[in-house]
DNA sequence: TCATAGTAGTTCAATTTTGAACTAGTTGAT
DNA sequence: ATCAACTAGTTCAAAATTGAACTACTATGA
């Protein structure tokens, strides 16, 4: 972090494409879900993280690095999502100091239902403009991206 | 918006790969910029873009389309960032409706000391992860994403 | 020229997020 | 065994966002 370090102007291209496409692609996906279901892109990614785990059921601090939630963000969606009965709370065995977030069936059902209207949306805003070659790079470059931010 | 439409696992790759990369390069950079500088990403991003407008100035919906954010949400930025003088509103005289959101001496100050500090983490934290190749086919089709966001 | 519909921006109450402080349990070194 | 440092998760008040309702102005067209 010593000298100035420009981007050129490529690079600045890439980067507010970045944030635009990032920004205007969860806004639409956020309206049309909370039309057709009620819930927010964040409660479904919740919904979806949970349906893919092992017995439906991730530990809070785990839960909140995989959708990138702060503890109490997290701690405070949970309550909400147990309020609509689609998550539960479950004490952890193993640490007494842990809890499991574990999706009810009703949860679960909740999520098939909504699943196949949104996933029609990501593929319209985002999944079909890429060509197969696209595809591939892309999600290469920003599986590293990812996988970068998440060991810092 | 018919038959079922499911995301084969290269699909949901990139999804989840966008999602999280997202997330997760936002809230690093914000973090960073916040503790150096007080302002958030979307902030910086407002100044920045208010900088390189004619006249250091862009009427408020214009701005909010290039920062995706709602009216209401830019109206109540715009309000913080004055309040701190970084930027100023002015009648629009073609358009008594109108408002100019502009960016102040002070702003441009502030956003000019800002910004080495915060492209360097744009570059540690996203840009330095691509290749050559792949930072050429990403910015081409998150560009078509977000055109395509843009005129919807 | 009047009425109607539409656009620009703000306001306000309800909801959500932030971040620091807190409780409770675990780990590791002596 | 004990103490200090650490981890898991929650709580709380302040700050930010949402979305509908509102004011004010502009455009259209009969």
């Amino acid at each position: 972090m010593t000298s100035t370090n420009w981007l050129d102007p490529v690079e600045m291209r890439l980067w507010r494409a970045f944030l635009t496409s990032t920004s205007s692609v969860t806004a639409a996906l956020d309206t049309q879900l909370k039309a057709a279901t009620g819930m927010s892109i964040d409660d479904y990614d919740v919904l979806a993280n949970l349906s893919e785990a092992p017995d439906q059921r991730l530990r809070m601090s785990e839960l909140s690095q995989t959708v990138v939630h702060s503890r109490s963000r997290l701690t405070q969606r949970i309550d909400r999502l147990a309020d609509r009965g689609w998550v539960k709370r479950e004490k952890c065995e193993e640490d007494a100091r842990g809890t499991w977030a574990v999706l009810t069936k009703q949860g679960m059902q909740t999520l098939a239902e909504a699943a196949p209207h949104h996933l029609e949306h990501v593929r319209a805003n985002f999944i079909d403009h890429f060509t197969p070659d696209e595809l591939e790079v892309v999600m290469t470059a920003l599986e590293r991206i990812a996988n970068n931010a998440r060991t810092q």
